[in-house]
DNA sequence: GCTCTGTCAAGAGCAGTGCTCTCGAAACAG
DNA sequence: CTGTTTCGAGAGCACTGCTCTTGACAGAGC
């Protein structure tokens, strides 16, 4: 069974696959993730709705390749802006770390939804989503350990205790050995403040506030920037 | 038609809207709330599903009143917090506000998740909302307006430039004269963060990192303290 | 007291959902 | 050319939100 040259059957189902996730992409954009429907999706691409069962077992095993596709096109941008900033600016791949994940939200809200909204009940994310799913945790570790030894250590650096430094220290030595605990708790808090600015633009509690959010977002990211002692350009 | 003796039917109209709201409140921290059927709480109530659209005139005006409720119930919350912390320690009062949205989100997941998920797609907020809605956010205020010639001029602080600057300029006009721009902007920060971790927490994203996170919490609430200039206790 | 009117719950029914099963046709492997 | 596997279609089940009609009942005016 050759991989390069394939049966009829494998490049239609191949083929077919990539369509019903197109259209069920289409659809979530229109209608959001829990409108998402099978026979609706069936309807679209003309075949019936229980032809579907072949290609995905359940609805949520649809959700859980849409998931898992958005999560790779996140971090994929993600990794593509750090990895085109320039390699001497820390604060630039800071900064176009941060951009790059918000067009990306702003570009795809519902995809966004999917992946940092509100869980679907009864749905647990399997383990195929979890490595896609750190891909922007792990650019943020990346952009602090190219400037590991440039950050400035924070002058009022608050002490850490308790459960709090052991997991600190347990997930600096996994992931960023040679970063300093403070700058990891620092880390932890500029992830949840990016992706915390971002859910609330998309889900419209900065109306009336701060919207639109460019000027808030850039301020927020440059004072985060500060917040992570990370040094001006080069 | 008096106000304080009311006839049979309204008082029976008045407690059957409180008996479905609750039973409502029941299933969402059950299912979900995309999972909220109408009929199920017609069942449960041991009632016609028809019935109940002499209520709730639809099942987003049903989803409308929980939401109106549940933003007073954490709203409430909030302010209870503030008012109940001792006077003179900014400090101590900021904490007990962000730890008791934590608490109340902790304790209602189903319910933070209608206020500040994912929203529901075709569902446009009603105007009824946007005051609740706000209440955090004006606690938060008054905390800061509390501490307003106490909080610490920020040392290194990063100008506001633009469209940003306006929009803290009009913000604070409106809400909290006697805050300085670089206050108001800060403020924002700490909002939009404070949110981003109960958020996290909830959906399961800091899962395998800082979970339990009350240790992340409390030092992050710390530092935004530190980041606002609140004064430590008397 | 007794109608008359407006309110109410119930039932049937519509269009839609996720999902399962069976059946016949097509494509593959030998 | 056979036997097996794969696939799409259709029927059907138990649901959903919602509408419309029907019949019962409470309250107000006479």
């Amino acid at each position: 069974m050759p991989t390069v040259i394939r049966t009829a059957r494998e490049r239609a189902r191949e083929e077919l696959t990539r369509e019903i996730k197109q259209e069920a992409r289409r659809q979530l954009a229109e209608e959001g993730a829990q409108r998402l429907s099978l026979r609706a999706v069936a309807r679209e691409l003309g075949m019936a709705s229980s032809a579907l069962y072949r290609y995905f077992p359940s609805r949520d095993e649809l959700l859980t390749a849409l998931i898992v596709d958005a999560y790779n096109a996140l971090g994929e941008r993600a990794e593509h802006a750090v990895a085109t900033a320039p390699a001497n600016d820390d604060r630039a791949r800071w900064r176009a770390l941060c951009h790059s994940v918000r067009a990306w939200a702003v570009a795809h809200p519902h995809e966004y939804a999917l992946l940092y909204g509100t869980p679907v009940p009864g749905y647990a994310a399997p383990a195929d989503t979890v490595a896609p799913a750190s891909r922007v945790s792990l650019a943020i570790i990346s952009v602090l350990r190219g400037a590991a030894d440039r950050i400035e250590p924070a002058a009022a650096a608050r002490p850490l205790e308790g459960v709090f430094a052991e997991q600190v220290a347990a997930l600096g030595a996994e992931v960023a050995p040679e970063l300093t605990p403070v700058v990891v708790s620092r880390a932890l808090v500029a992830w949840t403040q990016l992706f915390g600015m971002i859910g609330f633009e998309l889900f419209g509690h900065l109306v009336g506030t701060v919207e639109p959010a460019d000027g808030f977002f850039a301020h927020t990211v440059d004072t985060m920037a500060d917040f992570l002692g990370l040094p001006d350009g080069s």
